[in-house]
DNA sequence: ATAATTCCTATCGAAAAGATAGGAATTATG
DNA sequence: CATAATTCCTATCTTTTCGATAGGAATTAT
């Protein structure tokens, strides 16, 4: 599984703020999109961490995207959220701890995957995940 | 995660056969590959089921490929081993389960990622994967 | 009879993923 | 200034998945 529930919840707040004009509070986001209000914080706060949305805090506070929906791409909100989009640890975070690295014939296979992924990804936009 | 060890571990026994000319007995590429021998033994029997590999039984026994390692594809061998090489739960084995699916925006976006890396996984074999 | 093997079933343990809880900090507003 | 609405921070819990292990039954060559 590359994309798991918490990618997905996400991408799903974000396009339930691109279709916002104000700053829009999470608690009505969370309700909307039926994504658990407290974990739906815990991935507010990792995209505001990624720049990816601003917050407003105290009343009247809230969340607004900080582009237009088309600027950001699958491929790197799921990189921001997911804990990795690798095919395999590998070629994951902790890529350097493997001793064969340098001789195995396997790993240009998982690179060539990733790539194929993130090339994948980065050709659709939140607009594609909005309905018409 | 697509591709977790499991996965590996089966690509990793399979071309160790690949190398073998007579059925070799699974204790020699375990210990060869560097996989517990127990959980071998698991993955072994998946492939048995496959009919990706053949068994014989008893002293002298062992495995031996059904096929040509070249008339492999990584796709078909994930596809077993792996618990599901779905990019999400979505289009994966509970797939029925989902009462969005129909009007899902976002589905038909996991389905082409899916066939991306299915298509991707079919043009590698088991020699890909063999040192030269 | 014995030794070497595959096969079967059950279970364990660690890690990851999803979710929840409580409360501190901030801010608009009457 | 008190209050209500909000984000932010830290900790914890639960469930599922994944990797691994254990014990022994069945099979077969010698």
């Amino acid at each position: 599984m590359i994309i798991s529930t918490r990618g997905r919840y996400a991408l799903r707040l974000m396009t339930a703020l691109a279709k916002r004009t104000e700053s829009a509070p999470l608690r009505e986001l969370a309700e909307q999109e039926n994504v658990p209000y407290k974990y739906a914080e815990a991935i507010m706060s990792s995209l505001v961490r990624a720049g990816f949305v601003e917050s407003t805090r105290g009343k009247n506070g809230g969340y607004s995207l900080t582009r237009a929906p088309e600027a950001y791409t699958l491929a790197e909100v799921l990189n921001e959220t997911e804990i990795s989009l690798a095919a395999t640890d590998c070629t994951g975070r902790k890529e350097a701890e493997c001793p064969h690295a340098s001789t195995c014939p396997t790993l240009p296979v998982w690179r060539a995957l990733d790539e194929t992924v993130t090339n994948f990804l980065s050709g659709y936009t939140l607009v594609d995940l909005m309905p018409k």
